[in-house]
DNA sequence: GAAAAAACATGATATTAATCATATTTAAGA
DNA sequence: TCTTAAATATGATTAATATCATGTTTTTTC
């Protein structure tokens, strides 16, 4: 469903929800070190990130990457569909082209309905519900 | 979700239970033209569904794969079981080793009740059930 | 304004999944 | 029993992901 990239990268973004703001940047170095994701590969979906506005950096020394209060307001599924893209989290079932409501595939009717549910929890999640969850212990993010 | 692997696995045994039985086996090269997936790919497919039985084969002459009516009441999710294995469709969704319902990943109770019902459907439908969908029009399975 | 510290951009390598090819085995039918 | 038609077993190739490496740009600090 995810590929590695997106779990990667949400790892990172909650991360920095947590731990950044404006005023205290992270350094890919230590977000890699925390998630337990090799740097140069955090630091590539961190860039992609940030170019697509869910995350903030700042270059030079003091810099780093953060996360703002208004970003923080973004739905999960907003990581996920600058990682994989739209198609992937949206795509049949058996990967035909054409499936849908009024031509499903055998899966469709059968799998939609709950499929539907996630998409819409992950639309309707943002990142900062997800943050709040760890603070309270009531979710847990092993490296 | 599925492998590419898993997908095609599909819509092969939905075409064995659509179009052979014990006296009309049909050989690789037909199937994969009629669901229009690469002949050896399938091939190997079909070879493994065959040895977990799942589907059955016979060699020689007038040989080529088909399903009996035992093997159609067995669960959509065995196919995908033998194809991708249990792993990959139980795994949780940020990849997590220990994630349960004790020590949840951020994720976790967001998509698990979704997750959860689209497994159970998987392993309450059969293909017999899935193939009668496509019998009576209520679903399709383009090339 | 020079040095250093950070992200940024780009591309190379490695691993895994998907696809293709082929020699071997089995069974049917003449 | 020989020929042929099929699956089977095995391995090679290709493509897609994941991972790693490095030179370039920007910004701070002295």
């Amino acid at each position: 469903m995810l590929s590695n990239s997106s779990k990667y990268a949400l790892k990172a973004v909650l991360y920095l929800t947590l731990h950044s703001d404006e005023k205290n940047k992270m350094m890919v170095k230590d977000i890699s070190e925390k998630i337990n994701v090799p740097k140069a590969y955090i630091a590539k979906l961190l860039q992609q990130l940030a170019k697509r506005k869910i995350i903030s950096s700042a270059k030079g020394p003091k810099g780093g990457f953060y996360i703002d209060k208004a970003n923080r307001n973004q739905p999960i599924i907003a990581i996920i569909e600058v990682i994989d893209g739209k198609r992937r989290i949206e795509s049949c079932m058996l990967g035909l082209e054409d499936c849908n409501l009024h031509r499903p595939c055998p899966l469709h009717s059968l799998i939609s309905p709950s499929r539907t549910k996630m998409i819409q929890l992950l639309e309707s999640k943002t990142i900062n519900d997800l943050a709040k969850d760890l603070e309270l212990n009531k979710s847990f993010l092993p490296d």
